[in-house]
DNA sequence: CAGTGGTCTAGACCACCGA
DNA sequence: CGGTGGTCTAGACCACTGG
């Protein structure tokens, strides 16, 4: 036995799991009410209203105030896809991490650029940029923005010791985050930093950071597409 | 007053959350044991219980057992990355969906594609190609094996009506699936398909579904890099 | 209206951690 | 050992849905 007791709420939540993934219950179909697993249980409402809510949240069950639960329509499968250090990463893989700084400044924000910040255009600006490697070999050109209200401290980092992504998870920690993948030709100079030719394709990740009120941060991020590939899975 | 009154337990929530946000308390941190943010609070153990254990799962702080909560070390933002039925996608920008159906075939797993399904080299798998259009605009080429044993009436789908994943997620409920997103540039065959240059970068998801007992599916799904592009946001 | 889920309480027992 | 979180109970009131 590897279990000799699990818990009353992974029970009811393994029971009704295992009966919609074999399909005995179909989208659509209505899972029992909670004061009927209760009773078949033989546990108070307070574990069955656990079991269900978290099923609820993994998007396996639909619940309705006054209606009832249902098994959702289409499981649409989900999974949490992690903004992470690019160092962390890399060094959890087990290999060495540098960082050529190619770019730390202050500037002024174009009329675009101090829209996303909710700047004024032509504010202050920090701006960096950065190739990063692992074992020597670049994986990702980093080219990113900074809001001075979010991290006024920004510019003091050794960036060739901590990661800009670094600072700002620890200065200006994360409320709201929006992202967006896509796949791209690096131009030539980006290129030329990443050691790939301008045909190779490459994946793109713009991504836009907010701390509490500020919008702290936009950073696009370049990685050859030969030698980097986001994985992941899914457990709904 | 936009609510009244706002649960106890989201009173919590957002208590310990503005906290850390603002930077009040820093990662490393000890948060308030439960019996006293009960004190404070003047609630039970189990609404404040529940207030911390969602936090800990939205990865804004840490609990031990024993030994107490933290603010967790880096806020890693992460958010669900849900992979949906393309039908649907388009549909739900108010754009036509329409397919090529370019292969329905029954075929012989090679021993690689054989491995990957859980079947012997030879056996038979289901084999489709199409491309999918938006306002007749390609923008993904799908090419898909199944697993006869986790959706035996695949081949019977009208592809042109139903797609390959909308039969799957209806006959074959997913219980796990992992996936691999990458930049690659497209073959002379795909090119042509996609109506684009072979210079042009795409984005290529590879997937892997399970259902029950079964793979049940491995599909390779390839987007021009100009006219798709995933988009997402968090909140933690 | 009866039945559903959403929330909350005031206790309780246990497993675990650190001193 | 005391304090912590992890779980559970047997009630309760409320808001909402459906017929």
């Amino acid at each position: 036995m590897a279990q000799p007791k699990p818990h009353a709420y992974e029970q009811v939540k393994a029971f009704v799991k295992t009966r919609i993934t074999s399909g005995e219950w179909k989208p659509g179909d209505a899972v029992p009410s909670e004061s009927a697993l209760m009773v078949q249980f033989s546990i108070s409402r307070m574990t069955v209203n656990r079991a269900l809510r978290e099923l609820a949240l993994e998007g396996m069950v639909t619940r309705i105030q006054g209606s009832g639960t249902r098994v959702a329509e289409l499981h649409r499968i989900s999974s949490r896809l992690i903004i992470r250090d690019i160092k962390e990463e890399v060094i959890e893989r087990g290999h060495t991490h540098t960082s050529h700084v190619l770019l730390v400044a202050t500037e002024k924000a174009t009329a675009p650029l101090a829209k996303t910040l909710g700047l004024r255009t032509g504010s202050k600006v920090f701006h960096t940029t950065l190739v990063h490697l692992e074992n020597g070999i670049p994986i990702q050109h980093e080219d990113r923005y900074v809001n001075p209200m979010a991290a006024p401290d920004f510019l003091r980092t050794d960036f060739t010791q901590f990661t800009p992504a670094h600072h700002l998870l620890i200065h200006a920690p994360l409320t709201d985050a929006s992202y967006q993948i896509e796949a791209c030709l690096p131009g030539r100079l980006i290129a030329k930093l990443l050691h790939i030719k301008t045909s190779e394709a490459c994946l793109a990740i713009t991504r836009c950071t907010v701390s509490g009120v500020h919008v702290a941060s936009v950073a696009r991020l370049v990685y050859p597409g030969t030698r980097y590939s986001f994985a992941g899975q899914f457990q709904p």
